[in-house]
RNA sequence: GGCGACAUGGCCAAGUGGUAAGGCAGGGGUCUGCAAAACCCUUAUCCCCGGUUCGAAUCCGGGUGUCGCCUCCA
């Protein structure tokens, strides 16, 4: 079965085939640094962590670059408004980006450049681009000429003549034309720099990310991401920067780019002001949730955000969970009988198989592979829950045992983890489920004494806890 | 004004020519001291109008609407 990815290069579905066989590079735009991280910024985050997983499954070796922006004009005005130097600001909300991101389960990126590291290979590609005579020095500015790039606007779909009447950009004498943009700024003496051929400056936006993906991939990479919102102008300059040094074509093979996260109809952005929070999110709501939440959608989609949006994940999720815990539960129980005709169940798992890899295959749809996993859970839940019937199938525990091999390598590839032991035990820990036997043991007995009085005074003030007791008929089942 | 994406049940969301997945919410049942969980059953002809086809949510044309980009932005 052959991956399709939608190129917006392309504007269709190709197959992925990699540059070099086996191996996967991977440039995903990633943050600038210089405020708090919202639920928009972990759409893409997530989503990429699936299509490394995704990728690493099917047996390809991965290499995935984030950059982290960490100087550019928003950075220096929180540095003045706040008196706090750049680095500092810099480095606290990329820690938090992280916390975040280790969270929601996202892998690490093999590296996370930051442009102030890369501000030599920024100074000698601009440099290049002089020499080639795709960018011109004016008043201690860089700029790159835009129309003199062959194929500008080939990755937007956009034409230089269209872009020229309408271009909203604010005219500067000091460039040649107003689609031209900066490769290096000059810094006035309170701005922060660094010495350059053409005096004290700074790095412009889009070069630093052409920079990092020649010294960390390479001329030519398989895959690269970011939020749709940056095809124009970030991406298409990046190409154009790209192509322009190294002469290599394409720059990018499959630009994969993910569709953006609103909020009541309109993009979340800090400059719209309409913002939550990450750290809020992922901080109050169950991450895994979260991570559901923001696989619902296809990449191409835009996703909404909203509570109940959020609380139909925590309910999915908590199915999902459920599911798979009676799963564990039932193969733990050497004695446990399975339900109804077990043959059943290995068709089911049959074909969440099917359904869940031509899912990730097509694009990588989450939401088909999704589907798929939740109809795993309902076809394991039918057959293992207990219920009282019993199947006499010699081969029942084989075939659970199957279905729940799948369902871990399914949501593995998701980096959804179901398991208990991602919340962190300790000692605290082990002596409160010691107490909460004991207090299921006192219920019970009550319960055989008819004392419902007690019986459900217990599990009520349990329940406030947040410890949800279910009778079944093999005993008191407990849910954090 | 230019470019692009999208429009499926109460909410969300799959589907890339073959007769509408899945989640949440709702209704009815089974199980249960009650409850919860779970299982079973149940709720749509796919924005509108034309066209192509034996056959279209899926392709083409024309509308309408929403969103994004053209300025910093995942």
């Amino acid at each position: 079965m052959a991956l399709m990815v939608y190129n917006t290069l392309a504007r269709q579905y190709e197959q992925f085939v990699p540059v070099e066989e086996g191996k996967v590079s991977i440039y995903v735009c990633g943050i600038t640094p210089y405020d708090h991280s919202h639920i928009g910024h972990a759409r893409p985050a997530v989503f990429w962590d699936v299509v490394r997983r995704y990728l690493l499954h099917k047996g390809y070796k991965v290499k995935l670059v984030t950059n982290f922006t960490d100087i550019d004009d928003k950075l220096i005005n929180r540095s003045r408004q706040t008196r706090t130097p750049i680095p500092e600001i810099a480095e606290k909300f990329i820690q938090e980006y992280l916390e975040c991101m280790d969270k929601l389960g996202v892998l690490r990126a093999d590296v996370y450049p930051r442009a102030s590291e890369v501000i030599p290979e920024i100074i000698e590609t601009v440099e290049t681009l002089i020499d080639k005579g795709l960018a011109y020095e004016s008043a201690g500015d860089v700029y790159f000429r835009a129309e003199r790039f062959p194929g500008y606007g080939k990755l937007s779909g956009k034409k230089i003549e269209d872009l020229l009447p309408g271009a909203r950009v604010e005219v500067s004498e000091l460039k040649e034309s107003p689609l031209d943009w900066a490769l290096w700024k000059a810094s006035a003496p309170d701005e922060p720099g660094w010495p350059s051929p053409w005096g004290k400056g700074r790095p412009g936006w889009h070069i630093e990310c052409s920079v990092m993906v020649h010294k960390h991939l390479g001329p030519q990479i398989d895959m690269h991401g970011g939020g749709t919102e940056l095809v124009f102008p970030h991406h298409e300059n990046e190409v154009a920067q790209a192509e322009a040094v190294s002469g290599v074509e394409p720059y990018v093979r499959y630009w994969v780019h993910s569709e953006l996260l609103n909020l009541e109809g309109e993009k979340m952005s800090k400059s719209l002001g309409n913002v939550i929070y990450l750290s809020d999110i992922v901080n109050n709501h169950d991450p895994m949730a979260v991570r559901l939440y923001l696989l619902s959608a296809h990449r191409r989609k835009i996703l909404d955000f909203s509570d109940e949006l959020l609380r139909s994940a925590e309910k999915g999720w908590e199915r999902i969970r459920t599911g798979y815990q009676n799963a564990v539960e039932f193969l733990a129980n050497p004695s446990a009988q399975g339900l109804r005709d077990a043959s059943k169940l290995a068709e089911a798992t049959a074909q969440c198989r099917k359904t869940f890899f031509e899912s990730m295959d097509n694009d990588f749809a989450t939401p088909g592979a999704l589907a798929a996993v939740f109809d795993l859970i309902t076809a394991i839940n039918a057959h293992v829950v207990p219920r009282g019937e019993t199947t006499a199938d010699p081969d029942a525990r084989q075939k659970v045992a199957g279905a729940y091999g799948l369902l871990i390598e399914c949501l593995g590839i998701l980096g959804l983890v179901p398991q208990a032991e991602l919340t962190p035990v300790s000692r605290g820990r082990d002596i409160s489920n010691g107490l909460i036997d004991i207090l299921v043991e006192i219920r019970n007995t009550a319960r055989k004494q008819k004392d419902y009085t007690t019986a459900d005074y217990i599990r009520d003030k349990m329940g406030d806890l947040g410890i949800t007791l279910e009778d079944t008929p093999s005993g008191t089942k407990v849910r954090m």
